[in-house]
DNA sequence: GAGTACACAGTACATCGTACGGAGTAAGGA
DNA sequence: TCCTTACTCCGTACGATGTACTGTGTACTC
């Protein structure tokens, strides 16, 4: 399998793809059985259903009643397919309009909206590089975004700095928590289980006077974890940090439309 | 290839195999021509050298001249290999003794860290779950970290979160400095090449009326990466934000031993 | 000394992305 | 009008992957 996730093929193609560019349709030959938004829709039907690793050109063709090689006049490879996924995910996002409420409150809207995606679509962590591919759904969600870092007295490359710095932390925070459900999934281990296979082990291994704080910490947060306990803890937790980092930024800077 | 990146295996011999457990070596039978460690070597350096993707069952044996199957011996899959990978990158690396600083200088130490294990070993932040695999790299690691956290009045699950939101930020840092350089260097595009071949149809479609701020924000953001400007700008901003948003936890619990 | 548990090799299979070539179709220029 | 050309769609095929399975020979245990 030659280049998976390079996206190394000719980026203006992959720009006009992405912006459906009436370059990149055809003017001659039979028409089109299928369009793009088709196998884009189908393929991400297929990663909401199944997770990332059902979407193959195999799979996302058989959804579509074509044979796999057929994807390929629609799509320069899978590499493309996938930056389509993702723009047309972010295309779709709700986006809440919160102009007139505190920096705070616009922010956490921001977050809570990416977050709502990752949930939606637990694929697109996979595949977002946060390095925006420039589709049109990247740049309405970066508008849309900076909106909320507006007018708050930071020079331009400020807001994108802390946009980045809250985007980086949700899309951390959702990938951890899917990886722990997904973990969870994977071996069909009740956490009872687990530790009745890896309890005598990790007790024999696992000397208190060696790693005083480690067994400490670890089997509070184990606990706390394991336990009935707020499943979204981490994101406010985290959320809560975050913004607390962007005040001390932001309230120097000048309180222009803080509100 | 059927469940990669799962570690779905008997947890017990996993951990059995990650804390070198004697009862993972067989007590019949022909003396072994290797070690699970010149395994576990052998595709560390190969990861180093030439990415994750070249670590294939196939080139590992090849480097340590066996045949592929032979591995299996040693490991029971690749899952469990990364992960073995992963932990020895743990016990490797540098930890810098910082008691007696104020915390700030200790978190910043460990940030630090933890970026330099990144950068020196790329593919450890794609294997990379934060869900410690509870092998003795990630332990000693924990509890290393942990110590930066330690007598500042923060509750035991408090100091998880803490040290789970820095290193999240680390490693989500990295991320993206990593697929900013490979993004470069897979099309061997210089940014001129690029904007040449991208450039007519992006100012066409990036129309600033429809998106004034994603243009203008972007570009300005573009033209900061693209200049001479510090490389690692992002994580020094980010790194004193999340400083500063952890201040505001600590300082409320009580400066016990903030220096 | 017998039986067992193991190391190591070789072959084989399912699965992946996709290169390649052929058959049929519709638009553009003569 | 017809031929060329550009295109769609299909089928086959290739190299690569992780690893199950099946020997064959070795060294420890009783």
């Amino acid at each position: 399998m030659p280049s998976d996730r390079t996206s190394a093929g000719d980026p203006a193609r992959t720009l006009a793809l992405l912006w459906r560019d009436p370059s990149a349709t055809p003017r001659r030959g039979p028409a089109r059985g299928l369009t793009v938004d088709a196998v884009v829709d189908a393929a991400i039907a297929l990663a909401d259903r199944e997770g990332l690793d059902a979407v193959t050109m195999r799979r996302v063709a058989q959804a579509l009643g074509v044979v796999p090689m057929t994807l390929y006049t629609y799509v320069p490879g899978k590499a493309e397919l996938l930056d389509l996924m993702l723009d047309a995910a972010y295309a779709r996002m709700e986006r809440t309009d919160s102009t007139g409420e505190p920096w705070r409150t616009r922010l956490a809207a921001v977050a809570r909206e990416n977050q709502a995606l990752f949930e939606a679509h637990p694929w697109a962590v996979a595949v977002s590089t946060l390095r925006p591919s420039l589709g049109p759904g990247s740049i309405a969600k970066y508008e849309h975004e900076l909106a909320a870092l507006d007018g708050l007295g930071l020079r331009d490359v400020e807001m994108d700095d802390c946009l980045t710095h809250l985007l980086s932390f949700v899309q951390a925070n959702a990938r951890a928590a899917i990886e722990a459900s997904a973990a969870r999934a994977a071996d069909g281990l009740t956490d009872q289980h687990w530790w009745d296979q890896a309890g005598p082990l990790l007790a024999r291994v696992l000397d208190p006077d060696a790693y005083p704080l480690a067994v400490r910490v670890g089997s509070a947060a184990g606990a706390a974890r394991g336990s009935a306990h707020d499943p979204g803890h981490a994101f406010h937790f985290g959320l809560a940090r975050v913004l607390d980092g962007l005040a001390a930024l932001i309230e120097r800077a000048g309180p222009t439309g803080a509100g």
